[in-house]
DNA sequence: GGACTCATGTTAATGCCCTTCACATGAGAT
DNA sequence: ATCTCATGTGAAGGGCATTAACATGAGTCC
């Protein structure tokens, strides 16, 4: 009962930042209990609340998992485009540091992830959550073009299709292998490792030149 | 209360089959609500039977779940063992069958591929179920042994981070469209073609011979 | 300053679900 | 016919989701 009173600024009959805290507390109980084991009491009871304040910010459980998702995406975003860095100093680099950037968040933001992912949060619930999950892959499709535009224009793909393979081999792996969580499957290499060598012979499928690659993996 | 005491062959006091009516009450219900939305309590009164009455076959709702997902799993390796249909005529054509199994796996029996997948199930939870789930990747590993072999010795990839490529790839691709439900992303165009494409590109990455892929995507 | 308003919290209450316990039933063994 | 045990029932305790009625206090308007 005392956990929090001064330590998080909250004062007495109101909280003051609730909804804050709410989203700390979804993040907090998601990352230790999954998705699944995250209930609206719990993040009351995290937050110093009674079981009803969390009514007065979200509609239900699943409006707060849907915002702690749609935060995900733009943490995403900022993530993904910093790790993009324009694609200098070419586009090959920067993909390399765009799929480590997605396993690196798949890692580092478990509960983010999970909530964006996994959760089963539907994306037409919020039209801001599909906006911020579409600009996310924008990131990825914007650095698709660029690399396409290596290519010769005869035969290039489009970037589009590039985009998509790109995300799914990327969240495929995190997906599967990318926590080390005891929910998951074991693999003989890291993950990184894993995604590096599918980018590499996927590039070369694509006929980028193979002299940027640095050799083979 | 009448649904199905006869037309389920269900008895009076006792069920009779109450194992199977749970598992099959389980998949409907997966289907219909997804994963999260499915309760111990719905599947007993969907077989006719009292809430306890589910606790004498499964210790909670996970076990029941983890069940489906075992079931899956046998189901998934059979529908891979078939498609891929021992790598005839050839490795490349086998598995462009084992993919299209793979998403039409997903697609038609979206209630398996979400106990198998998405729902949470620690794999640790029976050794039953990951046995069942390294049996099913047993059958891609296989393959992609066969797929490697096409190639000549010098420079061939290890067939497990070959298969764990097209593993991932394949999952990623379903999981992120895998099903046309509303909770999911759209596509402009549909999974299959998006999943061959990617083969194609990466069976080139991989020096694998041009001629034998049917030209380009 | 004092009263008003409204966002934000609280308590209480309902209904559902999970889980366990004691008890009931009936199918198969002796 | 009786015994036994797997299987099912009913009731009960505890928790969560959700709503309704009420409480608090921060900001606003005189």
């Amino acid at each position: 009962m005392t956990w929090g009173r001064r330590a998080h600024g909250a004062r007495g009959y109101h909280h003051g930042n609730l909804k804050e805290a709410l989203v700390r507390a979804a993040l907090e109980l998601i990352a230790e209990k999954g998705p699944a084991g995250f209930t609206f009491a719990d993040a009351a009871r995290w937050a110093g609340v009674s079981p009803a304040a969390p009514y007065r910010h979200y509609r239900d459980r699943d409006a707060l998992l849907a915002d702690v998702a749609r935060r995900g995406f733009q943490l995403f975003e900022a993530a993904l485009t910093k790790a993009w860095g324009d694609g200098r100093p070419d586009a090959l680099a920067g993909f390399d540091r765009l799929g480590k950037a997605y396993l690196d968040f798949a890692k580092r933001e478990p509960a983010y992830y999970s909530a964006m992912f996994e959760a089963g949060v539907p994306l037409d619930a919020d039209p801001l959550l599909r906006e911020a999950g579409e600009r996310a892959f924008g990131v990825l499709r914007a650095a698709a073009e660029k690399l396409v535009a290596l290519m010769p224009a005869k035969g290039r793909p489009p970037a589009l299709m590039v985009a998509l393979h790109i995300w799914s081999m990327t969240h495929g792996i995190a997906s599967l292998f990318g926590r080390g969580d005891a929910a998951r499957r074991a693999l003989p290499m890291p993950p990184e490792e894993l995604l590096e060598a599918a980018f590499l012979i996927y590039l070369r499928g694509l006929g980028l030149p193979p002299d940027a690659t640095g050799g083979h993996g």
